[in-house]
DNA sequence: CTGCCATTTTACCGGC
DNA sequence: GCCGGTAAAATGGCAG
């Protein structure tokens, strides 16, 4: 690899080297936070098990809740979508 | 079912019920922030297409990164187990 | 379901219905060999473990080798991805 | 690590080393043909969508052959139970 | 829209 | 025989 030899060893690799640590460190840290919550909801089952409900129906019931809530949200869409269609805004 | 009778609407299903209402919202709580900091990460992936990075190397570089990490704690964990193994505890 | 008058019981279902128990028999019989597979995998930690070995050390070493595999075959496969970012196909 | 003097390098750990060794080869063996066979059934799946069959249920119908046929087999098994039980093996 | 990858759910296995 | 943790299957989401 040929350096321009005005380069430091701290700038190998340039301007781009530098932004892409930015962009891999940025990524790092928010996939840390994101495990970091995954271990909290695992908490939250774990102690709703020895509160001794059936975790896997727990799973069930949110899951329903999820879906019905995407559902609501995509009627409201539609909804939107007829109102501008009708220049109802 | 039966409820007794100094049930009021909002107490049906009684303390498991608030319990059990307490728990799924606290998880729900914690998913939606799950899925923010999921959207955060696709941000960013989309902030480093726009600057000319390769996505796919980078998630690969990522996920590189990311077994080496696990590889360490793996190697460190079977240490432990090596020790106990052998009475070295 | 109308039935075409020619069609005998064995075809009942039409050609899609044999297509279907093929892969559904194929399958089937694959996964049998691999549940196979299975048992005598776990025929061999039983047979480890009665020599004398720790059997979760061992699973943790053949973890441990797969994922250094798997991790050189990443690294392999990053390799190809640089060279395709960098032209060098 | 204090070794035996008439040890050579190559037998290190000694015979119990080598026993190891081919425990991990067969178990390491028996893995690799089991994910071979993984990935036959991946690939029949795949076919099985590109002939238009739903793979998701697909699948559920062969999960549900799958518990039939262990519900049959702990059947016999309680069949069995009895007629032992009936002295009538 | 299809294939691929991450996440999630399910099943298994050893230990208590 | 359950439970906790670990590996496999399956589902869902995303980029191309």
């Amino acid at each position: 690899m040929a350096l321009d030899s005005t380069e430091t060893k701290a700038e190998a690799g340039g301007i781009a080297g530098e932004r892409l640590r930015s962009l891999i460190e940025r990524i790092e840290r928010l996939e840390e936070e994101k495990k970091s919550l995954a271990n909290d909801i695992k908490d939250i089952y774990a102690e709703a098990k020895s509160a001794g409900f059936d975790v896997k129906v727990l799973r069930k019931v949110i899951s329903l809740r999820r879906m019905e809530a995407q559902e609501r949200a995509e009627m409201d869409e539609i909804l939107t979508l007829y109102m501008h269609a009708l220049g109802m805004t």
